[in-house]
DNA sequence: GATTTTTTGGACAAACTGGTCAAGAAAGAG
DNA sequence: CTCTTTCTTGACCAGTTTGTCCAAAAAATC
């Protein structure tokens, strides 16, 4: 019963998140969000509450969206560390692009950290798989043969993380070609260090 | 001639410097600053210009003082690694300050990177002597016998360069000391990987 | 078609934004 | 002391901020 929406809430987040991706949360109006999405601004409040609020759904689309496409390369039948090479090469890849923001979740890491508890303990959850992630897939990498031993997959999971991030970040900045497969090349080196045959490509 | 300044200008650019650093650019009104500094509205602006200046100089004072700090731990006597190592354990240390706000030059990069190009010229330029340090650190290692010939100084150097800023992020959320100390494992894992007599410590 | 439920768009509000203006206060130079 | 130059103070400006209110419009159910 009632009118139904005239928006399609999916979009609607994919757009905002676009923008605040662009611009940043404190950057972004309520009225650029308007303007952008074709919608009024009741409608905007009625359906996701606040600014803060849709904010932080489109975090969790930006996350969602993102680790979809992160498990599709790393699960990926083959070698670990092959995949893994491949992630890095597509994080490269999209480094290249012209509009190239960095990551979202870096971002706002950045912007809004240690600020807000609600929106901290959502980026720390959202952090954490990552490190989770890269830590299973090390412990895959480990049991296959791929990784010697000896090697500390916590550690470099929590390395890889923070490297990732590091990179979207410095990316931002280093522009140049060369520069962005140099940072490509430092990441694979943690990855490849403790492969048995370790060849220094 | 003319009346004296009543406050003193670095006093302020420090004062500013932390307020920036702890909410970031946007959050930071002049009514902050001004209420922070103790100092009249017109007082600010015609020291330092608008808020944007006011910003790039805090920030130039932030690096500066990082730098020298950085450069006074790198340029000691004694083996470069051990310099190295020692800087990494510093960046924990203050990580694991409860009030840590991470790095303001790679929080500036996230909230504000290619959207001005003044500002960028100076976030790149600030975040290149990053790497042309490192770049020069490891060189030296190299020299002295301390990383194998075979190393790439300059993919270290892009790679250690990322992985602190990473690192800063991440150990915004990453609260807990283990966490924090295995995000310097990871760093020093990259420095340490070409070492001759590399014995995964 | 009437009624109900929801969405919508525009106006509105109060606070705050970065920035300016102008008058007053303090300190130097003559 | 006087004059000039600078700094300081607080009022002020226009535009924007997030968020709310309300009436009109649209759709679904009866």
């Amino acid at each position: 019963m009632g009118r139904h929406r005239e928006f399609c809430r999916d979009e609607a987040v994919r757009s905002a998140t676009a923008l605040f991706w662009r611009q940043g949360y404190e950057a972004t109006s309520m009225s650029d969000l308007t303007r952008a999405l074709g919608i009024g601004r009741q409608s905007l409040y009625d359906t996701f509450g606040d600014k803060r609020a849709l904010f932080m759904e489109c975090l969790e689309h930006y996350c969602a969206e993102v680790d979809a496409g992160v498990d599709a390369v790393l699960e990926a039948e083959g070698l670990v560390l092959a995949n893994l090479r491949r992630l890095l090469e597509i994080a490269a890849e999209q480094a290249h692009t012209s509009d190239f923001r960095g990551c979202l979740l870096g971002n706002t890491l950045a912007e809004l950290g240690s600020a807000d508890p609600g929106l901290d303990a959502l980026l720390l959850r959202k952090l954490e798989r990552w490190f989770r992630r890269f830590e299973r897939v090390f412990t895959r990498a480990q049991d296959n043969g791929e990784l010697v031993s000896s090697a500390d997959v916590t550690v470099l999971a929590r390395a890889l993380t923070a490297y990732l991030q590091g990179a979207a970040l410095a990316n931002r900045v280093w522009r140049e070609p060369s520069a962005i497969a140099q940072t490509l090349q430092g990441a694979w080196l943690l990855v490849e260090m403790y492969a048995p045959g370790r060849g220094q490509s």
